[in-house]
DNA sequence: TGGGGTTAT
DNA sequence: ATAACCC
């Protein structure tokens, strides 16, 4: 028979059932189950793929320059080497990499100039639109990365085979551990599916776009993402559930758990917390009083390797920024041409989305000896008469902007002190469907005073009026 | 550390 | 507006 039966035969991964990765060692782990803590323990039994290509934007530049393949390539972004290909990797360049360490390393090293993402953009979102067409939920991470729920379309291929075929269904790629398959558990049986889908996905991706990259499949993001990197440039590899804890030990630091970033770490590592069974058998009543309830369920959570977040479509993005770093800008005519630099990039990607920002802010980065990384930020509504002209070509659009980005300037910065930028960026948000009207019909509709959102879309239409800025 | 992105508070 | 996370 089909799916039924073998969900029968199976050992059963529906229903209230056991954790989606249960622990090897039941006995080792009490700081979750005594401080009772686990809500549902939902059994996820769904299929996630994520795809990771492969050193993307040194391959994005190696098909913009073909003379480059088969040569150590580097790409840059002011002095660093942001990544590079393997050509590269083999001779000791690293990511990230300081662009004097790497030609040290690597003298043969050819660089090319990377700070302007538009090429790199534009096939990442190539890439997102072709994994869409195996299934609507595509939801990205970053440029190079994304994730699939697989689960209906893996139904639906099971649904399609008969009971006989279902044992000569075969693995696609790499099996994690090389765990051994179970033609009797559904389970595995939908993950050797997602396997499949994944290959396609990965051909489909180098017979259209001339990619490379990585899958990983398991039954939820954070398995999916771990795994892919399990068998590094241009395979693909499917974690089977009772391998599950292997995967997690696998991982040397708590730091590498995606979802534990830079100041988590450091939080857990003043409590002893270094590794993932450290985080596992640690008392869930301290984690929730140092990091609050909702970090702590999270993450301690995500040391069983349970991850039930949703792969969240994501859809045309929710802002468009741009930005430029150096060394030292300290007036404010240098800050506006580099801000006039900015917006006019910006301009351009906005009108080639179609919708419409209605807020725009500035954040800059001011010089500090040591203390790194901080931002400030300052925004403010687009009036609509600029909102209007953004589209249409022929008003300058410039001019207003340029005024509105300088208020806010002046707002963070007190430009009669002395004062030392490293860091510019312009960013557009809050974009709304374009009010692209047959003049008077839909104007009317959206109308502030008359709309009443009854409309369709789930984006509520407001022509703001005047919102300047008091500066 | 670049030049981007997202969500939560 | 900031802070955390991701690449």
């Amino acid at each position: 028979m089909e799916l039924a039966d073998a969900e029968a035969a199976g050992p059963s991964p529906e229903a209230p059932a056991p954790a989606e990765c249960a622990p090897a060692e039941p006995g080792g782990l009490p700081g979750l189950v005594h401080d009772q803590l686990v809500p549902t323990q939902s059994s996820s039994s769904r299929v996630i793929v994520h795809v990771d290509l492969d050193c993307f934007y040194a391959q994005v530049e190696m098909i913009s320059h073909p003379e480059l393949k088969g040569k150590p390539l580097g790409v840059q972004q002011k002095y660093l080497v942001v990544t590079c290909n393997y050509e590269a990797r083999e001779l000791g360049v690293k990511k990230l990499m300081n662009v004097r360490d790497a030609k040290e390393k690597c003298p043969q090293l050819i660089l090319v100039n990377g700070e302007d993402l538009t090429r790199y953009r534009e096939m990442s979102y190539k890439v997102t639109e072709l994994l869409e067409e195996f299934s609507p939920i595509v939801e990205r991470l970053g440029f190079d990365e994304n994730f699939v729920d697989l689960t209906e379309m893996v139904e639906k291929r099971l649904q399609q085979l008969q009971s006989n075929e279902l044992s000569a269904v075969t693995v696609s790629g790499h099996v994690y551990n090389n765990q051994p398959v179970n033609f009797h558990n559904v389970m595995h049986m939908r993950l050797l599916v997602g396997s499949q889908v994944a290959a396609e996905m990965r051909e489909a991706m180098h017979n259209q776009l001339g990619l490379t990259g990585c899958a990983g499949v398991a039954s939820n993001k954070l398995l999916a993402k771990l795994v892919s990197g399990v068998f590094k440039p241009n395979q693909q590899t499917v974690l089977l559930p009772e391998s599950c804890q292997d995967l997690i030990n696998s991982l040397n630091h708590i730091k590498e758990m995606p979802g534990i970033g830079y100041k988590t770490a450091k939080r857990l590592e003043v409590l002893g917390i270094n590794s993932v069974r450290d985080l596992q058998s640690f008392s869930f009543k301290i984690l929730e009083k140092e990091l609050g309830i909702s970090v702590a369920q999270r993450i301690q959570k995500l040391s069983f390797g349970e991850d039930n977040s949703p792969v969240m479509p994501s859809g045309p993005p929710q802002s468009f920024s741009e930005e430029d770093s150096f060394k030292k800008c300290s007036s404010e005519v240098e800050a506006k041409k580099k801000i006039e630099e900015l917006l006019a990039s910006l301009l351009n990607r906005v009108c080639q989305d179609g919708r419409r920002p209605h807020t725009i802010r500035l954040v800059i980065r001011r010089y500090s000896p040591e203390k790194h990384y901080s931002r400030e930020s300052r925004q403010c509504p687009i009036p609509s008469h600029v909102i209007q002209k953004l589209g249409t070509g022929n008003y300058d659009v410039m001019t207003p902007m340029v005024d509105i980005l300088m208020k806010l300037f002046r707002n963070m910065v007190n430009v009669k002190m002395p004062f030392h930028l490293t860091l510019l960026s312009v960013c557009f948000c809050n974009l709304k469907a374009q009010n692209t009207a047959k003049k008077g019909l839909i104007d009317y509709y959206l109308t502030p005073s008359l709309s009443t959102t009854s409309h369709s879309g789930k984006r509520s239409f407001h022509s703001t009026s005047s919102a300047g800025i008091t500066g």
